[in-house]
DNA sequence: TCAATTCCTATTGACGCAGTAGGATTAATA
DNA sequence: TATTAATCCTACTGCGTCAATAGGAATTGA
């Protein structure tokens, strides 16, 4: 029931390009500050360049940027793409094949209602509202 | 992020005795209506049944039965034995080491509510809840 | 031309899932 | 008492996926 690296690392990286808007944020410095694999983030960015979730610049000086504002990101959006359906079982999944023990399951309602439940937070947070809380956390850390 | 299917079968063998109140259930017969089984099956009542979930008679003519009445058994206190915790990421279960990005870490976030929408939904259904939408569903069967 | 970056594909070690297998133990019944 | 039918216990295994690592090709600014 745990979300992979491949959808939190994006996050991530997703994150960090939204707090670096304007600039072209070299994978390098990303995978720096985030403590995490360069060669792994390649092949995970490279899934959100080809969505288009991302710009990329390549040759020296390259880098990548956001295409559009952090609110226009949900997680929702950013999680599927990398992980897939959240879905808790294969059958509530958007191209499932049909379950022949669907009419006499009782239990896939369970799963409904949970698959609903996790649609509906990640599909109402933004990045805009990761950084907003990102802000009061530093703003936090530096009170104490 | 599926639940797997230890998880899913423990739901359904509680499902299966719960539908079978008073009786003693062979686990055979529980793998024949759920078409499951039986070998791996006894792995997973095994758990259930440590758990002081069912009580089991040996022997022949042996087999198991509700220890309490399906309202008093959450879909979380079964899924939550039987998978470990549901939190979709390591750092929010319960037993959890710190990490030491919390306070920068802003996606925890995140994660803490899918992880309180999910427990939401697994601690507020039962199995009698479950057999009423099972009811439900076989009438609705019957009408067509 | 060189250095720095993204892009592309193959490979791999480790681990957990989903069972299978085989027998030991217990108890009702013939 | 012997047989049969059930639970109980532990080991093992094939398979797939995750989480990278590796190595180079293509591109571009200085």
């Amino acid at each position: 029931m745990t979300i992979s690296t491949k959808g939190r690392y994006a996050l991530r990286i997703m994150m960090d390009l939204a707090s670096h808007l304007g600039e072209t944020v070299k994978l390098k410095d990303v995978a720096a500050r985030q403590e995490l694999s360069e060669k792994y983030m390649e092949q995970i960015i490279a899934v959100l360049n080809k969505a288009g979730y991302v710009r990329s610049t390549r040759g020296a000086q390259g880098g990548y940027q956001l295409v559009k504002a952090p609110k226009d990101y949900s997680v929702g959006m950013i999680l599927r793409l990398t992980e897939g359906s959240l879905a808790p079982v294969e059958c509530l999944a958007d191209n499932a094949l049909p379950c022949e023990r669907t009419g006499k399951c009782a239990t896939v309602e369970i799963y409904r209602r949970i698959y609903d439940a996790v649609n509906g937070v990640i599909d109402h947070t933004s990045l805009q509202d990761l950084l907003d809380i990102e802000a009061k956390k530093v703003a936090n850390d530096y009170s104490i």
